[in-house]
DNA sequence: GCGTTTTGATAGTAATACTATTATATTTAC
DNA sequence: GTAAATATAATAGTATTACTATCAAAACGC
């Protein structure tokens, strides 16, 4: 079940960070600083020092927010996850059928970014396409199970549950609604990544969001319901 | 079209490697000993000295072979490629049926790995573990476009041609070929990863192999053909 | 206006990611 | 079989990164 919050930040796991960036004018920057520095160079070039220059504070202020480089991203990319869960319960909001709150869903989770709510700290779309690029990081690494026990997924979690939740409404046999969720919602970043870097990956067409057609038809044919 | 070589390595890009690593017993020892490393301890604390001291050579040597471990990285996934690419065709031999040549593939493509064919100095289970959770680094970082140019990411491209081919014998209208193959490859390498650390975004079902079946039912549902 | 908290300025350490140099093996060339 | 070429080991050194520590100045809370 998908819960509307006012604030996408209050809900973020208090463990992540050493003191919470929205408190203080220092640590909002240290946020759309992060955003901007990070989706322009990448999250390996990326440093601390480089930022503590383009937001004209110091190296050490930053430490005093965040451990590292690896929980200011863990931090961007929840910030992402609930933000998606947000929209996506604004966009079931009021409809009965099943099938069309998971085609919502699924458009929700796919579709490309645009700048329609305004938060002053954050760009969205900025933030979409370092999520696109380097999200993955956040669990890829050493220290998942550790990151995993601090409950720093949940937020993902809840998201491929309540979408689950919506297939089993549909079909309360069907046996992999966790999986079919997080292979759209991780086949959805790679797929524009490729079609940016790597497009004989993709089958990308002009002026059409093929991601979003791509995903949509496949719940469709899998769940069979495409009528 | 798939085409069978007797020898993995020979087919890797000369431009990613400073020397060759399968033309001396030392280069060998670097393959075996950063599949044996770094499956152990992960890229990002996997470092030359390391490997110089599991291996007892010294960094400077190692240098001699690759720039650095990103390309490292960069090789062994090239390898892996070409290995599946090897596999695809083998299992695909003689076979009349798109269909079955298809699921053939599909299965090839997302089954676990084990240890059938024998290669001196690459471990297959060991490799296809670094590939499932460390390959996506090989192309979400900043040289990706520079890489891309001098052909590192062939093996993947034609891999994913090769199975998109028999998509479109299948059903010649069908319009993301290469976006189901790429998304299947990519999700099969997340599920494997979901199930061992983060299994509320999957659905493991003890005994079976729940990744494979999901794959290989999903692309029966999209392309129609499930029965 | 005084105490507390926050930030800035600066310094310093250990590890990483390399490059360079030279000596010593090992291989190959003929 | 010896000289020449090549490969490796041993060592040293540099720039950058990823932090930690200290202290003074600024801002802020009441």
């Amino acid at each position: 079940m998908l819960v509307i919050h006012s604030n996408i930040a209050s809900k973020i796991n208090t463990k992540i960070y050493k003191k919470d960036p929205i408190t203080s004018e220092l640590g909002k920057k240290i946020l759309s600083g992060t955003i901007d520095l990070m989706s322009e160079i990448g999250f390996e070039e990326f440093t601390f020092k480089k930022l503590s220059e383009s937001i004209e504070s110091t190296e050490a202020s930053i430490y005093r927010y965040f451990e590292n480089k690896h929980n200011l991203l863990t931090y961007l990319t929840i910030w992402y996850w609930n933000w998606l869960q947000h929209k996506c319960a604004i966009r079931t909001l009021n409809i009965e059928s099943s099938h069309k709150r998971l085609e919502n869903v699924i458009i929700a989770i796919t579709e490309p970014v645009s700048l329609d709510m305004q938060f002053d700290y954050i760009n969205e779309v900025k933030l979409h396409l370092i999520v696109i690029t380097e999200s993955s990081k956040v669990y890829h690494c050493k220290k998942v199970d550790q990151d995993n026990k601090e409950g720093f997924f949940i937020a993902y979690k809840e998201l491929v549950e309540a979408a689950a939740s919506i297939i089993l409404e549909i079909n309360k046999d069907y046996q992999f609604p966790h999986m079919l969720i997080s292979t759209i919602i991780e086949g959805a970043h790679h797929q524009r990544y490729f079609a940016e870097h790597l497009p004989r990956l993709t089958d990308a067409h002009e002026g059409v969001d093929s991601v979003t057609l791509f995903f949509v038809q496949l719940i469709k044919s899998e769940l069979k319901f495409d009528k």
